[in-house]
DNA sequence: GCGACAG
DNA sequence: ATCTTGTCGC
């Protein structure tokens, strides 16, 4: 039950005003909400608190492997893409692992629905790994994405997490507006007032629970990071554990994702990158100019771990696990 | 028309 | 996600 990609849509009187999701668009209901009742399955088997001892030690004590995914994309091509998967060392925070796969996404991007797009292929890497390298398994994978801070409550993050039973956070550069939460000019003078890398301040939902952080990675970050919880670990842990991991504003593991699938990228496509066919749709117009000065680069303190006893929690992936790597869209 | 829109 | 230019830091 494939989607027809959204230039194959013919105008299908699009009852959201200006089409806010050109991919929701060429979205049948039925798949949404086969995708919604998926994620309400799945969201059941959520482990919102620590599960395993390092988490707890604060210093992380006996935690030794973090791993990070990512998914980037080739230039005007709506379906080619890569995903990476990078495990690193901690404290230390070197490359232990490294795999990129170069993919052809079939799922449109629909807010609120990303793991349905990217998922299928971090779960192939997580498999690989545990076939190839079973000793090099994190113990906590970070996610470019958001996990119970999401529409209905079970972002990527979640959903890889309850995939692979591993521990996940859900990290996110921009904060996604769901359940009251708005990025308003409270919101904004909030994070202004965040003075040192380490602060940090509740996401309040609608209903009055945490949803998640949002949090000052390091000390001259001017935008913060959006953590949530994906699976089997606390909040608390799971920002105290970013900020550990965090040299500059991105966690260490997902930039070295991300750095991985665009170099693999450049190197699978040779370095001319032009001839791409422009299938999309043209690009809307930018009306306010950004405002915000960049980053910057420097040196930041880090929370010091002392080293750590040997592997305690070992992950998993085995026996009833393995049947959670089966692909779970359609 | 306007606003929102994880990646 | 991707594109864009310049600027700053190492």
């Amino acid at each position: 039950m494939r989607e027809s990609p959204p230039e194959m849509t013919c105008g299908r009187g699009a009852r959201d005003g200006a089409m806010a999701q050109e991919a929701a668009g060429s979205m049948s209901e039925e798949t949404l909400s086969l995708w919604k009742r998926e994620q309400a399955r799945l969201k059941a088997r959520v482990v919102d608190r620590d599960t395993e001892a390092w988490q707890r030690d604060p210093a992380f004590s006996g935690l030794r492997r973090v791993g990070g995914v990512d998914v980037s994309f080739v230039k005007g091509d709506s379906v080619r893409a890569c995903a990476s998967l990078v495990v690193l060392s901690y404290p230390e925070l070197e490359v232990v692992y490294e795999e990129s796969r170069m993919v052809s996404l079939t799922a449109p991007y629909v807010s609120g629905f990303l793991a349905f797009r990217e998922v299928p292929f971090l779960l192939e890497l997580v498999r690989q790994l545990q076939e190839k390298e079973p000793d090099l398994m994190p113990q906590v994978l970070l996610v470019d994405g958001n996990g119970v801070l999401h529409h209905r409550g079970f972002g990527m993050a979640c959903h890889l997490g309850v995939l692979t039973d591993l521990p996940c956070i859900g990290v996110a550069k921009k904060l996604l507006q769901v359940d009251g939460l708005e990025n308003n000019a409270l919101h904004k003078e909030k994070i202004r007032l965040m003075r040192a890398g380490g602060d940090s301040f509740p996401l309040l939902g609608g209903s009055g629970t945490v949803l998640g952080m949002a949090l000052k990675s390091h000390n001259r970050s001017t935008r913060p990071l959006y953590v949530s919880v994906g699976h089997k670990i606390s909040l608390e842990a799971a920002v105290r554990l970013i900020c550990c991991c965090c040299k500059s504003r991105i966690p260490e593991p997902v930039r070295k994702a991300d750095f991985c699938s665009r170099e693999h990228i450049r190197k699978a496509l040779g370095h001319p990158g032009p001839p791409a066919p422009r299938s999309l749709k043209a690009q809307r117009p930018k009306a306010c100019p950004r405002g915000d000065s960049g980053e910057s680069a420097g040196q930041v303190r880090r929370c010091v771990s002392t080293g750590g006893r040997g592997g305690l929690a070992r992950m998993h992936l085995h026996g009833a696990t393995c049947q959670n790597l089966t692909l779970h869209y359609g």
